[in-house]
RNA sequence: GCCGCCGUAGCUCAGUGGUAGAGCACGGGCCUCGUAAGCCCGGGGUCGCGGGUUCAAAUCCCGCCGGCGGCUCCA
């Protein structure tokens, strides 16, 4: 059948079916109410009571798809304004949105905090607002009526971001007698938020602007399904057992002792230290197997360094300084000042270009308390700091190799990633230093490196910084809070303040073009991701103890020694563990300490000279000879190349 | 830094005005064991620190230190 002038709308539900539009009517009227959140009409993001009208494919939403569930929870948190609302009347809006794990809305509260207690009240406001199936309506209204109808209602916040808009027309959505202006869309009902849990309050500044008003934040979640909210709860309490701050100590790999200590420093402790040495010794070899020449620089220096480097005039705040013999001096923030002393160390030419300079660089910044965090923000931490000096030609062939280096130091930790790169704000060129031309090559450089190596990315403007663009790649914790790692920054401007300088094949000298670049970004903060990562099961080559030999009782000890021996000496990290206990108590205790190998050891052992192998969270692998158990150790090293 | 919440044994926590408790861990003894907790006994705390209220404070009030969740900032 076809009709050759009729408008051809295709449908697709969620689960796949196509079904046809009709024009002039509402998506909900032909689905019908109990499919789907919300509509992609022709790659636009609409409420389901919109109306058809024009010709093309509208995808129906449901809570598996990203944009589906941000809406969900966009509507989650207009009930939340709306519970806030009706039992507080005077309270203002401030702003609400999804997140990506649930959704928030603020309001100011005059001082007042939100109690426990009054999280209850407002659950239960919430759940009865869902229960009522307010319909939600979106209203289309020109600015100056919506400017009005918020003014009666007292909203001056919402009055305040009306003034700041520049459309001459808003949307307002509406359920029951709660307004808010809003782009949407939204669900069409609130009966369809069904399970919601409000997590926690805090305050926050209007805009994040110190010194605005202070608003109350309440966080929460919502699911369609009972299931879906209990298993989030119950990830939540997952989360925390693979926590490094709680993994961290009980691992033994570090402690913070803050109280006595002071915050934000790091204890390595006997097992840390020594997967950190590991790590950094397969940094150097891998660094000086790609070119790189090692390099130390003190920890402090006079600040006539960092005024040149523009730190004490930027940086200030977070330098920690103190004086000797009436000069004043500052403990590093930064190792790019010392290396470009290094580089600058004599006249360069163009001959010996590309320099690349590694330092595992420790440095201190006096970070604001309330942002202190384990081991993944701290005021002492270690680089893996490398400054690259380079000419303009050489610049896209130095970024290819970086994003290599990173690609195979991630391999090493099993870790998968995307970037972001950081490039200007287009409207405002002048914000930025260094000429067009030098950007330009700057950020295609960059972009052309991730796609040459099919390095997924997103491209965010005005994220560079003002001396150059930048790539950086983020690593998310157990709750999913974002943390960086990797950065590679391109700079057009220490190297002019430096005057860091070469001779060109013209016999001129040039700028040279500087690279900041740090890979597993510091060693403190990575090790926070790794812990989180594994939950503390350590890859083979990293496990600070890879295997522990049990002798079954006293009387094969001998045996039991001899092994441990014999992997000592192949530079196994072995432990014995003769105490007097249970097998399968000390078979626990190995377990719990999450060491790779349990080798247990009795007669039959002994007779057939063999090891019985049981790994980690996989139970008994039978019995293997000694030099194979010795080779699947070796083989878990990642190459250098 | 700001707002809220919190701080009891090495760890996880109970105790809300009347002399500090449990489990795990730790120490001792018995047990000599075949793939995730054998049994018994014991030591351990100026209840974060300082001040105040009270006949009496882990408990109520104030200040400080530290932590947690966010905001802002960052590797």
């Amino acid at each position: 059948m076809y009709l050759v002038n009729r408008l051809v709308i295709k449908i697709r539900l969620p689960n796949g079916r196509i079904i046809e539009g009709e024009k002039g009517k509402r998506i909900l009227d032909v689905i019908g109410y109990n499919i789907g959140l919300v509509a992609r009409y022709n790659c636009k993001l609409v409420d389901l009571s919109t109306i058809m009208d024009d010709e093309g494919e509208i995808e129906i939403l449901d809570f598996n798809d990203a944009d589906g569930k941000y809406v969900f929870w966009h509507t989650a948190a207009h009930i939340l304004a709306h519970a806030v609302k009706e039992l507080y009347p005077d309270y203002k809006l401030g702003i609400g949105h999804p997140t990506e794990n649930g959704f928030f809305y603020e309001f100011y509260t005059f001082e007042k905090p939100f109690t426990s207690e009054d999280l209850s009240r407002i659950e239960e406001k919430m759940q009865e607002i869902i229960s009522k199936n307010y319909p939600i309506k979106r209203i289309m209204l020109s600015r100056d009526k919506a400017i009005e109808l918020f003014k009666n209602r007292g909203e001056d916040f919402k009055v305040e971001l009306l003034n700041e808009m520049s459309e001459e027309e808003v949307s307002i959505y509406e359920q029951g007698s709660f307004r808010d202006l809003c782009r949407g869309p939204h669900l069409s009902s609130t009966s369809i938020v069904k399970h919601i849990k409000l997590l926690s309050v805090s305050s926050t500044y209007w805009k994040g602007i110190e010194g605005n008003p202070s608003m109350q934040r309440i966080y929460g979640v919502a699911f369609p399904e009972k299931k879906m909210l209990d298993d989030y709860l119950k990830m939540l309490e997952e989360a925390k057992k693979r926590d490094h701050r709680f993994l961290g100590p009980k691992l033994e790999i570090f402690d913070l002792f803050e109280e006595v200590a002071g915050p934000g420093l790091v204890y390595w402790l006997p097992k840390g230290a020594l997967m950190r040495r590991l790590i950094e010794d397969f940094l150097v070899k891998i660094h000086l197997k790609n070119g790189y020449q090692l390099v130390y620089t003190p920890h402090i220096a006079r600040i006539k360094l960092y005024e040149i480097s523009g730190h004490i005039k930027y940086y200030k705040e977070n330098m920690f300084m103190f004086d000797i013999e009436n000069n004043k001096y500052a403990i590093k923030p930064m190792n790019c000042p010392g290396h470009i002393l290094i580089y600058k160390s004599r006249k360069r030419s163009y001959k010996e270009l590309p320099l690349r300079f590694f330092e595992l660089g420790t440095v201190y910044r006096n970070e604001k308390s309330g942002v202190l965090h384990g081991s993944l923000r701290v005021r002492g931490f270690t680089q893996d700091d490398g400054h690259i000096f380079c000419t303009p030609e050489q610049l896209e062939s130095e970024i290819l190799n970086l994003i290599d280096l990173t690609t195979k130091i991630m391999n090493a930790f099993n870790f998968k990633f995307s970037a972001k790169l950081s490039i200007r704000d287009p409207m405002n060129k002048e914000k930025y230093m260094g000429n067009d031309e030098d950007w330009e090559k700057a950020e295609k450089a960059l972009a052309r490196a991730l796609e040459l190596r099919k390095i997924p990315y997103t491209v965010e403007e005005g994220e560079a910084a003002f001396y150059g663009p930048k790539i950086d790649i983020f690593m998310t914790d157990v709750l999913g809070r974002k943390w960086q790692l990797t950065t590679i920054q391109l700079d057009f401007n220490l190297p002019r303040r430096f005057k860091a300088m070469y001779v060109d094949k013209d016999n001129t000298e040039k700028y040279t073009v500087m690279i900041h670049r740090a890979i597993i970004g510091s060693i403190e903060r990575f090790f926070g991701i790794l812990i989180e990562h594994f939950g503390g099961d350590f890859p083979l080559w990293l496990a600070p103890t890879q295997a522990v030999v049990l002798p079954i009782s006293e009387s094969i000890l001998d045996y039991a020694r001899q092994i441990y021996r014999k992997l000592m000496d192949n530079d196994v990290r072995v432990e014995l563990d003769d105490r007097p206990l249970t097998l399968n108590k000390r078979i626990r205790d190995a377990e719990l300490k999450k060491i790779p190998y349990v080798l247990v050891v009795g007669e039959r052992e002994k007779q057939s000279g063999k090891i019985a192998v049981r790994k980690r969270k996989e139970g008994n692998l039978g019995t293997m000879s000694i030099d194979d158990f010795i080779e699947i150790i070796k083989k878990s090293y990642p190459k250098i190349e």
